[in-house]
DNA sequence: CTTAGCACTCTCGCGTGGAGAGTGCCAATT
DNA sequence: AATTGGCACTCTCCACGCGAGAGTGCTAAG
């Protein structure tokens, strides 16, 4: 099977693969030379159809599931539509509305804003949304506080520039008073707000390490509750929703692989792998089929986009379901949300507009 | 078809109704008179057992499939068999052990505590489980603190007694500076410490509206912060897991079934109101099949517990399962871990053992 | 190069029929 | 009077076959 690249193709056999591609989206069945002939604007017949349908299918961009079935798109034949075949959409005013109603109106936090992005996302697609959180460790520190909360039990609340809360509880050597508890909170947030969570903590266990000898109580608390309470090694939090949306499309129709779907989803550590995998550029990423072990098993796509406040790029965010999806539309709907997501982080949390997220 | 208690089945009739569920909870499949007479230790030809099946049915404890079939076990058999047929078998020390490491060995806050139940007890049923955090409003206060994390945006980070995090971004009218912010919080901890957020956010309105006239700023800005900061509208958080291995089960295997399982997870208040209604009285509550919407579609049952600290309820955890669920098991299960949750919690932040959890 | 025609292939739905499992009932037994 | 063996009956499940329908590939004609 000798593949051939886009422009090999005559402007005809584009025109044809274009519609296959466009009915078995909607349709989620092999399709025939007929149904070309008929539904197409080219004025061919079903034989001549046929003949080309063979070509494509030797180049690789069709397969068909049996002899005597119509043809199915493969993965190159979803890439070469995305690339050059189809003109992505706007989103339509009533969804940008939508969205902003629901992501802009009311102040929410971080968390909470991620959370309603992933609702959207799948509320919109009708697919399972994927939401990556930043890693702790990667975050650019605002405030932390440390609230007692027992004996030698300490708090510790981590505030991200972009509006992001985690929290740890830590176990002192000795009981530490309130009052020094909030010294040492202002003291860390006065010295180290823009900096990240990684580079606050080397330093000062660097620190530490030149100034043991003649070191006092307070910046050795200090240090030991930094130590702590700003440790990296926790994974970044996962959201995926809309599971339930998925079940009614035919192509999970059996329960195996709906169990297999299901198992991906619960390997957080791959998910974030694979979804990290598209951070870089600012746009939207495709995956389909061969392009990851978990597409391909399933014959799933993931189309994902990263976000982030001003240059910096902090979480992933995406959808995730059958290669057969409207990528016309979902591709806007991860584009913009990326875009939106961003945009409210960086006027809600920096103060000042997003640059590096231009709109489309 | 007259019902009767269980008090007047002949104990060889209890005897035999006890073989079927077992029998059933480990096939899932129909049980034959054959089975029981070959498997019982009763000594009786299986047409003797099916002259007491045919009673059985009469009475309300099993059904058949379709004549010619083996019978299936009722919600009011489910019930009889935890009541009076079943010892509760301890939880094996393998278990306990590895709930213990894992549960009560490193520091974790709450909500970190929550989440670890909740994925100990799918991962050691093997269904799914529920876990349901404590209602905002309804906690008790620890600390409160706000942080300034944008132009007259104010995160409120509230942690309650128990040791669980909430947090909320108000929108103040207009610029607090950080050590007014800092005082509030100190104000408002100090004073309110103990009390639920409901009533302090009472008594705070309250006190506005006597001393409208000659406010001062400090205290108006403290009401303000309070009125937004201490909102106890949201809905309690609902942790869902194992879901995956659920699949595997043979009840599952058509797709309409699925769906409607994750539709029911997908709808948290009724959820919560389900798991809810489990939460008087600190043991183990078990609904089967018509005790509820819920579970009646989808032959499913719910095995309960609450957990909290010392004397008050804060939240409810369970299992989500097919009604041919090993009772025996899940039960201790459940039981164990409901009361393991609470005891830890009370350890880590109340400081003082718990009471009303007694070891079983 | 395109197209009509045709033979060929494969799936799918449907009815049939037999095997197997389980019951209900009756008559015999203890 | 309770228990049991025997037997007819019912219902499911599966395998088989058959025919209809859909779609293709190929060939020969336009």
């Amino acid at each position: 099977m000798e593949t051939r690249d886009a422009d090999k193709l005559l402007p005809r056999d584009r025109e044809i693969l274009r519609d296959i591609i466009a009915t078995y989206i909607l349709s989620a069945e092999p399709v025939s030379s007929r149904s070309v002939a008929k539904h197409g604007r080219l004025g061919l017949s079903a034989a001549t159809i046929r003949n080309v349908m063979a070509d494509l299918e030797e180049w690789g961009y069709l397969v068909q599931p049996h002899t005597s079935a119509g043809r199915v798109p493969t993965p190159a034949a979803y890439h070469m539509f995305i690339e050059s075949m189809m003109q992505a959409r706007k989103l339509p005013a009533r969804e940008r509305r939508y969205i902003e109603e629901n992501l802009a109106s009311t102040p929410a936090d971080a968390d909470q804003l991620i959370g309603i992005a992933s609702h959207l996302l799948s509320e919109l697609s009708q697919q399972v949304s994927i939401v990556v959180a930043p890693a702790i460790g990667d975050t650019v520190l605002k405030a932390v506080d440390f609230v007692p909360v027992a004996e030698r039990k300490v708090l510790c609340v981590v505030v991200s520039q972009a509006g992001f809360v985690d929290n740890r509880l830590i176990e002192t050597e000795e009981e530490i008073p309130r009052q020094e508890l909030t010294r040492i909170s202002n003291y860390l947030t006065e010295n180290f707000a823009g900096q990240t969570l990684r580079d606050i903590r080397d330093r000062l266990l660097r620190q530490m390490t030149e100034e043991r000898l003649q070191v006092d109580t307070l910046l050795a608390r200090t240090i030991e509750l930094a130590r702590e309470g700003l440790a990296l090694d926790s994974q970044p939090e996962v959201l995926v929703d809309g599971a339930s949306a998925l079940l009614a499309r035919p192509e999970l129709a059996d329960i195996q692989r709906v169990r297999r779907m299901f198992e991906a989803f619960t390997d957080k550590a791959r998910l974030v792998r694979m979804l990290n995998g598209c951070i870089q550029g600012g746009g939207v990423r495709v995956l389909i089929g061969d392009d990851s072990d978990l597409t391909s098993e399933l014959d799933f796509s993931l189309v994902a986009s990263s976000y982030g406040v001003g240059e910096q790029p902090l979480g992933t965010l995406g959808i995730f379901g059958p290669s057969r999806m409207e990528y016309q539309k979902i591709i806007p709907l991860v584009h913009y949300l990326g875009h939106t997501l961003s945009r409210v982080l960086s006027e809600t949390f920096a103060g000042a507009p997003a640059e590096r997220w231009e709109k489309r």
